[in-house]
DNA sequence: CTCTTGAATTCAATTATTTTGAACATTTAT
DNA sequence: ATAAATGTTCAAAATAATTGAATTCAAGAG
């Protein structure tokens, strides 16, 4: 059975005949002759009763009808509803860098979600080593991360943004105020996040560098608990600044005047190189970039 | 698109694999590739985003896979329910002639709609000279007649029973009781239906080759109306004897001792010679035969 | 890091299928 | 009766689908 079959077979029925159907059609007679003689063998009964020059449906042809047009029917509905992603619809798996969850992602995601109704996001937190491997397998349809710069021929970028990355601490601690480098980091114990944090091995080679060691280390697995620590004056906290807006403008950070090296990062939008860019991609990096 | 394309694409998503999907439909891979490479350029999207090794389904191609499975549903369904008439279902235009539709129809077509309750009827009154023509025109599915022998090599005849045509008059008619002939007719008026009866023309070929002229004639378009005016006594109805039984039953008519020519008549079914003899029409004629 | 394996694509060759056109059979209309 | 219209048949031509070998690329194994 064949929808071309299905849709000749309406043809005739609307027209009460073989030939104008052809005519309709574009087919010589013969062909919609044959046509029809297959639909019939497969289905094993007459669709059409051939009386002399007029032919009159079988019920079954009868039957067939709404069949037929429920058939043609679908196929139109999936050409308008498939073709291209005019009005995006679907699920977009997104991975997140925990920082930018919770500064930039909320504000961005409210917009998308205005802007492009139809999507739904589903976001999962993803860290600096894992999650070309995910882009890779598919289970992530984008990353949007906070990292040193990261280049990577399997992957394409769809977005950079240069981040800054500074020292926090409560006001009251002794550094606030004060122009400090690397050297006065060493008397205050350090916060960190976790180890596969990548900021942790970019402050340690500057440490390094500069022949300091650090004190003493208080790692957390969430920034949000490090911000915590900071404000209570348990030691200085390495996070970058759009983790600490908040604080800052409520008084429970400081940032510190750091005359040390600089920490170049990035935030970056990844895919997998051979990914497609949907429109629900291509509308969730513009509504990121404009966020800048 | 083809339903084929479809059940290749769903075979893919199942196993997320081109490979895997080829094996089970027994193509060979480039095959399984041809085809989804063709509903893409047919929908002018892709379905699967091809990542190295592994391949992952499009938003679009999420969204077809419920069109898809309408659609090969929808061939399910067909098949089951357009095969062969394993329970008739449809409209079955029958012809009748009136005589046969107060006397044989109505319990032939009370049992039918008991044996075969799919079947809806649509009747209509036929006349002896424009039912064939409506067989030929597709306009009935099947017409039941009661007339002279019928042939004719555009008809195929399902069933023939032979029927018998008698006198019939008031009880207190002159003729009751009296074996009459031909001239006994002479002197009475005579009542027949309308001019396009067949039944008209064999008496009226039958007394004039008996020499006998028929004194007056009264027509009437109903039979119904014919055998009122015969029992209230205005002539003698000449009418087959299926249509009379009721009134012979309650004494309001008197059947004549014909002993003049016989009148030969038959009742028959005819459908049109190129018509598939579907179960529907099958069962109509064994209850009209069986009814015998 | 290289080699192998697994997966999908490409493309030319082969097969099937669809479509056509001409000859035919039948029916309807003039 | 004759012509026009309709559907069927069948072989030939056109088109489309399928295959198999070669190829590319990525993932895993040694």
């Amino acid at each position: 059975m064949t929808i071309t079959q299905l849709s000749t077979f309406l043809k005739i029925a609307e027209q009460n005949s073989f030939s104008a159907a052809a005519d309709s059609l574009g087919y010589a007679q013969s062909t919609v002759t044959t046509q029809i003689k297959q639909l019939e063998e497969e289905l094993g009964c007459q669709l059409f009763d051939r009386l002399g020059k007029t032919i009159v449906l079988t019920p079954q042809g009868e039957k067939l009808i709404a069949y037929a047009e429920k058939m043609l029917q679908l196929e139109r509905e999936i050409h308008l509803e498939i073709s291209d992603d005019d009005e995006p619809t679907g699920v977009l798996k997104i991975g997140v860098s925990e920082s930018l969850c919770y500064s930039r992602v909320p504000e961005a995601l409210m917009k998308y979600r205005k802007e492009v109704p139809g999507i739904d996001i589903r976001l999962v937190f993803i860290t600096h080593d894992t999650f070309p491997d995910m882009l890779q397998k598919g289970e992530l349809d984008l990353v949007y991360t906070l990292n040193p710069y990261i280049e990577d021929d399997r992957l394409t970028m769809l977005y950079k943004k240069k981040e800054t990355l500074s020292f926090y601490a409560s006001p009251d601690h002794p550094l606030v105020g004060k122009r400090i480098k690397e050297k006065d980091l060493a008397d205050y114990p350090l916060l960190l996040t976790e180890h596969n944090c990548s900021f942790r091995h970019m402050l340690f080679e500057d440490l390094a560098k500069c022949g300091v060691e650090a004190k003493s280390l208080i790692e957390t697995s969430s920034k949000e608990i490090l911000k915590q620590f900071a404000s209570n004056g348990l030691g200085v906290a390495f996070i970058p600044d759009m983790t600490a807006t908040r604080e800052v403008e409520n008084g429970s950070l400081k940032r510190l005047d750091w005359r040390g090296s600089s920490f170049p990062i990035y935030s970056q939008i990844f895919v997998h190189k051979d990914k497609h860019i949907s429109k629900a991609i291509n509308s969730l990096v513009e509504v990121i970039g404009s966020d800048a």
